[in-house]
DNA sequence: GTAGGGTTAG
């Protein structure tokens, strides 16, 4: 039983014995191994009267995240005399997340009559954060003041994580500002809870009050205010903090390079994001998360998947929140060869599967166009174990869909088994209802609202002039924004915002109504003047009317503003592979063809009735000139491409980054009457799905 | 002999 090593002399005196096994434990790196110094030091006896043995065990366990086990340790070791082996055992499960336990033991311990001094209140407090047990930390607080430890700095700066924890900034506030000394350690943890609570300028401000007060950044100061960087998105401030680590000695390692990582990535900063991700040749997980959800984040969801693929090859094995990267990424092109090779990859691996992740899988399944297996797999799942997510993913599936019927039958039965729903299960049904056109339902579906007391949101009422609008009725959506405003009068947050001027702007496009489209630009150029797509859209609106004067009118504005209309981009998959098209492809040797194709099938629905719909093109140039443009649309180009490659009886499946034009619509209705072919389209909102001339949104998108 | 602040995903 006894390892060579572990052996000691007969003639060694008890604080030889204990200073031996005490050097033993700190150099232990295994559960087994410390399973077995702990048997030994129980069979011995040694552990029952070394309080100092016993404490490194319990931290020991702890650091294996095995609580528990010390709990044994606590027992069995004589802790009646002094608190120290109790504070030892609070931090063991405070430390391991076990706070609750840590709560109930800090109950207990004054139960027993333990008094608590400044080496247990940070753990108690810490498991009440945890916990967001705010009751029991203002209890703890007032415990503090009365037994003295008030102005103890770690008693403090545990106050401040707190009540930041549990989201009582002001609280944490008041302690900050009580305090007689300061030291870097309390205000990183004030600068952190402003930038956890999303206030980044409040912790930027309190930085700048910092080093004014003498105190320089060390390297967990740097992360924080990096991540609060992130938040504002500013590059200027981002190049600065980089700047500060460089200068600096011991900041090189991966958490600060990491967090600048991903401050670059949140500033849309994506090269800078990369130089440092090849600069760091010890990366970690959290280095390839960051940079997989820099391109992510930043539409470059090809060049994360590529990035994938390298990870797979590296020494670091992805985790589920990879897995959730790699979903979203794939969710965003649509792909349904890809999703099924990413789903299966997180089977093989077994990676941890929870249900935001299973929720995410569901999600992309349904946005890759197979609704069947996002509903199989939804199935699967007892109900007991569902959340709200799960039900709005679905309802969300089978609103883009177009199967807005379905989707309330969906919602309809969430509430039957009890589930609330939230201002995404709002958002989710309120479009599936104007994707299929059904007003009344969507009115009743908004009124419902307040029953299940969520509150309604700019987005909500986007959605319901969004509806409104698209059926037509164009002074009722009018009138919800004006409603909106009068009530914005007592709460700001229902200011009308581009999203809401946007539905009506794009109703007013649909429905040829230049004098209320007019309105709406002026608010959104207003609001978002670099938007690019409500220029698109107005000067849509003016082509319609041939108010050419008022097209120039804009296209100058944009020029001035040195505005692009982005650039639209068709994805097509075959053979496993996805091939992009952009619209007004180069011609070259694999375009030619492609083109010929296009070419042919213009002149094949015209056959069928095809009416160029001129109003989609952006310039004022002559008739036949833009008859011309049109066939170059990416998305034409991609169902070319689909027409040469894509196996007769297969469905052609395009994804595409803008919403399609209604002359692309058009043609797809064609084609998918003259060449009996099945075409699935996901455009930046919803699906397409064409077949025999007709396409699901029935022409309601 | 015991303590405190940090990064990725949604």
């Amino acid at each position: 039983m006894f390892r060579r090593g572990l052996n000691i002399s007969k003639n060694t005196n008890g604080f030889e014995i204990e200073s031996h096994y005490d050097r033993i434990l700190q150099s232990c790196t295994s559960l087994a191994f410390l399973s077995q110094v702990h048997s030994i030091l129980t069979t011995t006896g040694i552990i029952k009267h070394s309080v100092h043995l016993g404490a490194r065990v319990i931290i020991k366990y702890s650091d294996f995240l095995h609580p528990q086990r010390a709990r044994f340790v606590f027992d069995a070791t004589d802790h009646e005399s002094s608190s120290f082996l109790w504070n030892t055992m609070l931090r063991a499960y405070a430390n391991s997340g076990f706070s609750s336990e840590a709560l109930d033991f800090y109950s207990l311990m004054r139960k027993t009559g333990i008094l608590p001094n400044n080496y247990t209140f940070p753990f108690a407090l810490k498991s009440c954060a945890a916990n967001l047990f705010p009751t029991y930390g203002k209890l703890l607080h007032s415990e503090i003041i009365r037994t003295g430890f008030g102005s103890d700095v770690y008693v403090e700066a545990a106050l401040i994580d707190m009540y930041a924890g549990c989201e009582f900034i002001e609280d944490a506030r008041k302690v900050f500002d009580k305090m007689s000394k300061r030291d870097l350690v309390c205000w990183t943890s004030m600068i952190t809870a402003y930038e956890q609570a999303e206030r980044p300028e409040t912790a930027l401000f309190l930085l700048n009050q910092m080093q004014q007060e003498g105190f320089s950044l060390d390297w967990v100061t740097t992360v924080t205010v990096a991540s609060a960087i992130g938040q504002l998105g500013d590059g200027m401030k981002a190049q600065a903090v980089h700047g500060y680590a460089i200068r600096h000695a011991g900041f090189q390692d991966l958490p600060v390079v990491n967090s600048l990582l991903s401050m670059y990535s949140k500033c849309g900063e994506v090269e800078k994001a990369e130089i440092i991700f090849d600069q760091t040749k010890q990366r970690n997980t959290i280095t390839w998360n960051s940079m997989l959800t820099c391109y992510t984040q930043n539409g470059l969801a090809s060049e994360a998947l590529d990035l994938f693929e390298q990870m797979k090859k590296s020494d670091i094995n992805p985790n589920h929140v990879t897995s959730l990267i790699i979903v979203s990424a794939c969710s965003y092109l649509g792909s349904q060869h890809l999703a099924t090779k990413i789903h299966n990859f997180i089977k093989i691996n077994k990676i941890e599967t929870n249900l935001t992740l299973q929720n995410a899988i569901m999600d992309m399944y349904a946005k890759c166009g197979d609704l069947e297996t996002s509903l199989r797999m939804f199935q699967e799942v007892p109900l007991s174990q569902l959340d709200v997510s799960s039900w709005n993913t679905l309802i969300s599936g089978y609103g883009t869909h177009g199967h807005g019927k379905k989707a309330l039958e969906i919602f309809n039965k969430m509430i039957n088994h009890n589930f609330h729903p939230n201002h995404v299960t709002f958002t989710s049904i309120l479009s599936a209802c104007s994707h299929s056109g059904l007003i009344e339902e969507g009115k009743k579906c908004f009124s419902q609202m307040e029953t299940f007391n969520v509150t309604k949101e700019p987005k909500h009422y986007a959605c319901m002039v969004d509806m409104l609008g698209r059926g037509g009725l164009l002074n009722e959506a009018h009138e919800i924004i004006k409603n909106m405003s009068l009530q914005s009068q007592s709460q700001s947050h229902l200011q009308p915002n581009d999203e809401v001027w946007g539905a009506l702007l794009l109703a007013c496009k649909i429905y040829g109504n230049a004098t209320l489209g007019k309105v709406c630009a002026d608010n959104l150029l207003h609001l978002k003047p670099q938007h690019t797509g409500y220029y698109v859209l107005m000067s849509n609106i003016h082509a319609t009317s041939r108010n050419w004067q008022e097209v120039g009118k804009l296209r100058e504005d944009m020029k001035t503003k040195g505005l692009k209309k982005p650039a639209g981009l068709s994805l097509i998959e075959f053979n496993g592979n996805l091939h992009g098209f952009h619209t007004g492809e180069e011609l070259n040797s694999f375009t030619k063809a492609v083109y010929e194709k296009v070419a042919k099938m213009v002149v094949d629905v015209k056959m069928a009735g095809y009416v160029p719909d001129l109003s989609c093109v952006f310039h004022d140039v002559e008739e036949e000139d833009k008859e011309g443009m049109l066939e170059y649309h990416g998305e034409k180009l991609a169902l070319g491409f689909g027409l040469m490659n894509v196996d007769v009886g297969l469905v052609i499946r395009i994804t595409k980054n803008l919403r399609v034009c209604s002359d692309c619509h058009s043609v797809f209705k064609l084609v998918s009457c003259v060449y009996k072919r099945k075409i699935i389209v996901r455009d930046v909102n919803r699906f397409h799905h064409f077949e025999e001339g007709c396409c699901s949104c029935n022409d309601y998108w």
